[in-house]
RNA sequence: GCCCCCAUCGUCUAGUGGCCUAGGACGUCGCCCUCUCACGGCGAAAACACCGGUUCGAAACCGGUUGGGGGCGCCA
């Protein structure tokens, strides 16, 4: 925490929010966003707020606003107080707009859209940085349709702190009159904003760099309503491989797609909080201990590129980590139809199966496919998944274990046992005798370690296949 | 075009003027461990964009160049 944060947080409750507009899935660009709002109040004991902006009626869509909230919940980024809708704020707005007229500080514009667009077409042609010129500055009279407009100050400039990049400096020639209300009477992002952020008391705007641009004209704002300007902290952006801004084109749109392939929560949490946060040389983080060392000075400025290599190693090592009860249930409710061929399965046992396989695979999808050895039906056994002389001592040695195990207890430390005697006293190699019995009980060439499958299987199971394979040997 | 932001291995990053012949991690490639697959251990290749300053001393500070990203809507 740098010296103003310590400060503020000191006089004052941290009140954070994430402001999404439904118009499109949870990315993860924004799922980081959400995450470090989140943890930054996690981290100072304040607040964590979620904004609906929906003030474009025409694009924002109630799945949209779905998703996100699956989204954030599934993360376990839980807000602290009920959601506000921008859309149902208008009102205020309005009413925010009116004390700005009256003031004079903003104005009514008649320009249509198409003498805008002549204008910017215009200055563009004569190679000029488009800026609206303020025609209807002093107008009086106007058409039916206006818009309202902020009046700026055309000399000075507008300075802010941002807490990553620190002082920011724009000249005001730079900050045109930018819209506040359009002409159909809702307000604009950039207006909404600034009241929303001041109503629900926010005191620290954290966002995405893609905002840096739009906090100058923000600021100016604040000055103009008399509002106390919060602290501003922009996070870099996160890019595709081919480093261009994070869209639907590159792969996964939604965060819940994520899930879908297996990913746990810890996982991307971990990955994600990586991406532009550091804390010495650890990798690895649970979700509480970040909520304890995360920090805004530890964020870097830079861009980075969203690549999957360290999400999936870390994914591995979350999976290992989690406990299999929690594991298991976490599979039961999002991978219900995937495991719907073992619902006969006893709940423990399915649970030991679990246990045996987290720690070998990297996703969800991979540990469940692997569980077939466990409880799917019985292998077949392709003819050439053991060599010539390896079946006659595949035969041998099932044949000599089928008994030996019967009458043997089906813990993992007695079968050990037992079969590590046996291969002693047989003077045959462990591998050789592990590969032929792995074949017959799997069929195949991987599976989980030898006696914690066999203990899960459990005595019918592979006394049945090793007959199964004794029959299929010549 | 204009404005803003940024710049260390392929990728994520450590580094706040001397501890840097630049550290860690992922990935890659060897070797080891081992009942297979994983895990784990050891090792290798791999970076301070460039040019000028400032300084006894720059990856670090300043300026420029180049490169990248973002923004320039009655979208958010």
């Amino acid at each position: 925490m740098c010296k103003v944060e310590r400060e503020m947080t000191q006089n004052s409750k941290v009140r954070v929010r994430f402001p999404p507009s439904p118009t499109g899935f949870l990315h993860v660009g924004g799922a980081r966003t959400a995450l470090f709002n989140w943890l930054f109040a996690k981290a100072t004991g304040g607040k964590f707020l979620l904004r609906i902006e929906d003030t474009d009626r025409e694009r924002s869509e109630e799945r949209f606003t779905d998703d996100i909230k699956e989204s954030l919940q599934w993360l376990g980024l839980q807000w602290d107080e009920e959601p506000v809708f921008q859309s149902k704020r208008l009102d205020r707005h309005r009413e925010v707009a009116e004390q700005l007229v009256a003031k004079g500080l903003a104005y009514k514009c008649d320009c249509t859209q198409e003498e805008l667009e002549a204008i910017r077409k215009n200055f563009l042609e004569k190679k000029l940085p488009y800026r609206y010129p303020g025609t209807c500055r002093d107008k009086k009279t106007h058409r039916k349709d206006f818009v309202l407009r902020v009046r700026n100050p055309d000399t000075g400039e507008t300075r802010f702190t941002d807490l990553i990049r620190g002082d920011i400096t724009i000249p005001n020639k730079d900050i045109e009159d930018w819209v506040l209300v359009r002409t159909d009477g809702n307000p604009t992002y950039n207006f909404a904003v600034v009241v929303d952020d001041h109503d629900m008391g926010i005191t620290h705007v954290l966002r995405g760099e893609d905002h840096i641009n739009n906090t100058p004209k923000q600021a100016l704002l604040y000055k103009a309503l008399g509002y106390d300007l919060p602290f501003f902290a922009h996070f870099p952006m996160i890019l595709g491989k081919d480093k261009a801004k994070l869209s639907k084109r590159h792969g996964a749109a939604s965060t819940l797609e994520y899930r879908k392939m297996g990913y746990l929560p810890e996982t991307m949490i971990n990955f994600l909080v990586r991406l532009g946060w550091s804390h010495g040389d650890q990798e690895v983080f649970s979700v509480d201990e970040l909520k304890k060392a995360f920090n805004l000075d530890a964020v870097g400025k830079a861009n980075a590129i969203f690549n999957t290599e360290k999400l999936d190693w870390i994914s591995g090592i979350q999976l290992r980590a989690k406990p299999a009860k929690e594991l298991t249930s976490y599979i039961r409710k999002y991978f219900a139809e995937e495991i719907s061929p073992y619902a006969s399965i006893d709940p423990a046992r399915f649970e030991s199966g679990v246990a045996i396989i987290q720690g070998k695979v990297k996703l969800i999808p991979e540990l469940i496919e692997q569980m077939d050895c466990l409880f799917g039906p019985d292998p077949s056994y392709p003819a050439d998944g053991l060599k010539g002389e390896e079946k006659v001592l595949a035969k041998q040695v099932i044949t000599d274990l089928k008994p030996l195990l019967a009458s043997n207890p089906y813990t993992v430390e007695s079968l050990e046992k037992a079969v590590r005697g046996y291969a002693e006293e047989k003077e045959i190699g462990f591998g050789k005798l592990a590969k032929a019995t792995r074949f017959a009980l799997t069929g195949g060439k991987i599976s989980p370690g030898l006696f914690e499958m066999m203990a899960v299987q459990g005595k019918e199971t592979v006394s049945r296949r090793f007959d199964n394979l004794l029959k299929s040997l010549p």
